[in-house]
DNA sequence: GTAAGGTCTAGAGCATACTCTAGAGTCAAG
DNA sequence: CTTGACTCTAGAGTATGCTCTAGACCTTAC
């Protein structure tokens, strides 16, 4: 194989893919991205995927779902991207219910509260 | 004053609340109740209103207040319970709004993963 | 007086997702 | 070889709202 690119330092990585290198170095602590290559002198050397497994897993949280589920969609396939089992496909299922849910407690949360503040305005200082 | 009903141990108030004796240790540490009474060898001695309070700060969890937002509208009044001034109104206002966004979060979210469940579903396996 | 059960305190732990710090070491350019 | 920018590690801190623990102490009934 060649070498596709150059390695990237762990900085560089953080600018490409917008997250902090606290981020990018937390996220190998729990398991998301796979430990690096090193230099000499211990410095973390990044493959350009890196990137875009990043910029994956940004898409992946604005959808909701949590590191712990993207964790588990990611490696389920061995590849480490996309779609790739029924798995994945159940998970997002359930997100979904689970974001219906949510928005349905929100909306209820929404209509007590300006029920509330309904009263308020119409009645001040008048106890019912 | 005459004693209006008797004090209430920790437990009872827990048990009449639905709070657990540590969520009200909590509350009061964090200053969402104020200190109470003390029998000569220190067991907490509550009056009946601490159990309103606590459905109270229930009921307003289930609107979406914080606690530190509980505390503000139950303290501004003075009287530690119910709407009391305009800082209360905005504060509801406020949430009403951040709800709204909250929801239109959570659908795009929905979308994005409905729109992506049903792309796997009509094309398994194969690449655009 | 003694046993059972309730309560006390200070502080740690949980879950999520970071965010930051200190102090030391590395790398590349000039 | 020095300088400056970058990176390293381990661990603490942030925010929210609890939840639990250990070991001691209090209360009440018998």
């Amino acid at each position: 194989m060649e070498p596709k690119g150059q390695a990237l330092q762990i900085g560089q990585v953080s600018k490409k893919s917008g997250a902090s290198i606290h981020t990018i170095r937390y996220y190998e602590q729990i398991g998301l991205l796979k430990k690096p290559a090193r230099t000499a002198g211990g410095f973390r050397l990044y493959p350009a995927e890196t990137v875009e497994r990043l910029r994956f897993i940004q898409k992946a949280q604005a959808m909701g779902l949590t590191l712990k589920e993207i964790h588990t969609i990611t490696f389920c396939g061995e590849k480490g991207l996309g779609p790739c089992c029924d798995l994945t496909k159940d998970l997002f299922s359930r997100k979904v219910r689970e974001l219906e849910s949510k928005i349905g407690e929100l909306e209820g949360m929404k209509s007590r509260l300006k029920e509330t503040l309904g009263g308020w305005v119409k009645k001040p200082g008048r106890k019912k």
